[in-house]
RNA sequence: GGGAGCUUUCCCGAGUGGCCAAUGGGGACAGACUGUAAAUCUGCUGCGUAAUGCUUCGGUGGUUCGAAUCCACCAGCUCCCA
C-alpha cells in the first residue's frame, strides 16, 4: 500500500517490547513531556485486584498521568483481544479529541498489534458451548480428528496450523461453525482494511539479553517480596472462575507450592524460567508482528532512553 | 583399611559390542500466532571446505574387523563393613 496515510487519523504513539525492560517509567516520562496518556496493552493488568505479579503501575509511579484499561474488569470476567481493541479505540479517540497524545503501552504483543492494525475481528462473540463441544470431541476422537475436519472445511488455514496447536484449530472450527465464515476468510478481509490510526511503535530492548535475564530473575525476587505470594494464594483459591488470572505468569507456579508438592524455592525458579521464555516470545513477536523502531536499554553510549523515545516522537508527530 | 557402585554431549538422564554424534526431558537459540495470547504451538542444538569426513561418552593403555558399551590400571564421587 503505497497510500499515503491520512492525515486526520488520530496518531498514537506505543510502547511495547518484553517484560521487566522499564515500559511503565518510560511511558509515564513520556506522558508527561507530550501531554499524553497512557491506554494500557496488558492482558493481565486489565484485571483488578493483580497487581505485583502483573507489575501493574503504583500509583507512585502514574505520577497524576491517567491510565486506561487498567483495573477495570474483576477477575472473573472474560476478555479477549476483540474486546480490547474496540476498549482501547473508544479511549484512543476521547484522548484526542481532548487534545491529548495516546500512549498504547504493554507488552501484549497481539493487542497492539491488533489494534493499530485495525483487524476487523469477527462481530459475532465466541460461542462457548460450541467451543465446548469441540472441546469434548479432542478429547474423545482426538486433535487429529478435528484437525481433519478443519482440512475439509478451510485448508488454506489448516496449512498455516500445526496439528497440534488444538486451541487455534478450534477456534476455526468454532467461527466456522458459528458464523458460516471460514479463518482463512476472515484473516483476508481483517488484513484488507486501512489503518484505524496513525501510529509509532517504540520497542524497548536490550542489546545484550543475559542482562534483561538477569533483570527479569531480579524482578521476581522483588515481586516476592511485595507480596506476591498472597495475590497467588487469592487466585490458586479462585481458579476455576479467574480463568485468565490462573494462566498468568506469577501465579500458576505457586501452584504447586500450595498443593505442597513442590518447594518454594523450585517454584520461584520455574516462575523465572516462564517469565524469560515469555520475554523470548515477545521479542520474537515484535520483531516479527510488528513494525517498530527499536530502543535498546543497554546502549552505553546512547543519550538517556527518555531522550532518545523523545526525538522518535517529535520527528514522528511533525510528519 | 576392606567391599560395592557411579563418572555420557550446556544440565538432568537413557544407552551395556556395530543400526550411536548417541532416545527422552530441561535450558539456549530460532520461529508461528486474527476472540483465554503472561495462552497455545513448531523447529533446532558436537565440528564442518557437509564427505561412506573429523572429534566426543572421567584419564591412560588393552581386547576386537569394530567399543560410550568388554578388560586393566589411575583419578573423582557415593554407599556399605571396619
Amino acid at each position: 500500500m503505497d497510500v499515503l496515510p491520512d492525515k486526520n487519523l488520530p496518531r498514537v504513539v506505543a510502547i511495547g517490547g518484553p517484560t521487566a525492560t522499564g515500559k511503565t517509567a518510560l511511558s509515564v516520562a513520556l506522558a508527561k513531556q507530550f501531554n499524553g496518556e497512557v491506554v494500557s496493552a496488558d492482558s493481565m493488568q486489565i484485571y483488578r485486584g493483580l497487581d505485583v505479579g502483573t507489575a501493574k503501575v503504583t500509583p507512585e509511579e502514574c505520577c497524576g498521568v491517567p491510565h486506561h484499561l487498567v483495573d477495570i474488569l474483576d477477575p472473573e470476567t472474560p476478555f479477549s483481544v476483540a474486546d480490547f481493541a474496540s476498549a482501547a479505540d473508544k479511549c484512543i479517540r476521547s484522548i484526542t479529541a481532548a487534545g491529548r497524545l495516546p500512549l498504547v503501552v504493554g507488552g501484549t504483543g497481539l493487542y497492539i498489534t491488533s489494534l493499530l492494525n485495525g483487524l476487523g475481528f469477527a462481530p459475532e462473540k465466541g460461542d462457548p458451548a460450541i467451543r465446548r463441544k469441540l472441546e469434548q470431541r479432542a478429547k474423545e476422537e482426538g486433535k487429529e480428528a478435528l484437525y481433519r475436519e478443519l482440512q475439509k472445511i478451510d485448508p488454506d488455514y489448516a496449512e498455516t496450523v500445526h496439528p497440534n496447536n488444538l486451541p487455534r484449530v478450534i477456534r476455526a472450527l468454532e467461527l466456522y461453525q458459528n458464523t458460516g465464515r471460514r479463518m482463512s476468510e476472515q484473516r483476508r478481509q481483517a488484513r484488507s482494511e486501512e489503518p484505524p490510526y496513525r501510529s509509532l511503535c517504540l520497542c524497548l530492548g536490550y542489546k545484550d539479553r543475559s542482562l534483561l535475564y538477569r533483570r527479569i530473575d531480579e524482578r521476581v525476587d522483588r515481586m516476592l517480596e511485595a507480596g506476591i505470594l498472597e495475590e497467588a494464594r487469592m487466585v490458586y483459591d479462585h481458579r476455576e472462575t479467574y480463568r485468565t488470572a490462573a494462566q498468568a505468569i506469577g501465579y500458576k507456579e505457586f501452584f504447586p507450592y500450595f498443593e505442597e508438592t513442590q518447594s518454594l524455592d523450585a517454584c520461584l525458579e520455574r516462575l523465572k524460567q516462564a517469565s524469560r521464555n515469555y520475554a523470548k516470545r515477545q521479542l520474537t513477536w515484535f520483531r516479527h508482528q510488528q513494525e517498530a523502531v527499536w530502543l535498546y536499554v543497554d546502549e552505553p553510549d546512547a543519550p538517556p532512553l527518555v531522550e532518545r523515545a523523545r526525538d522518535a516522537i517529535e520527528s514522528f508527530l511533525q510528519i
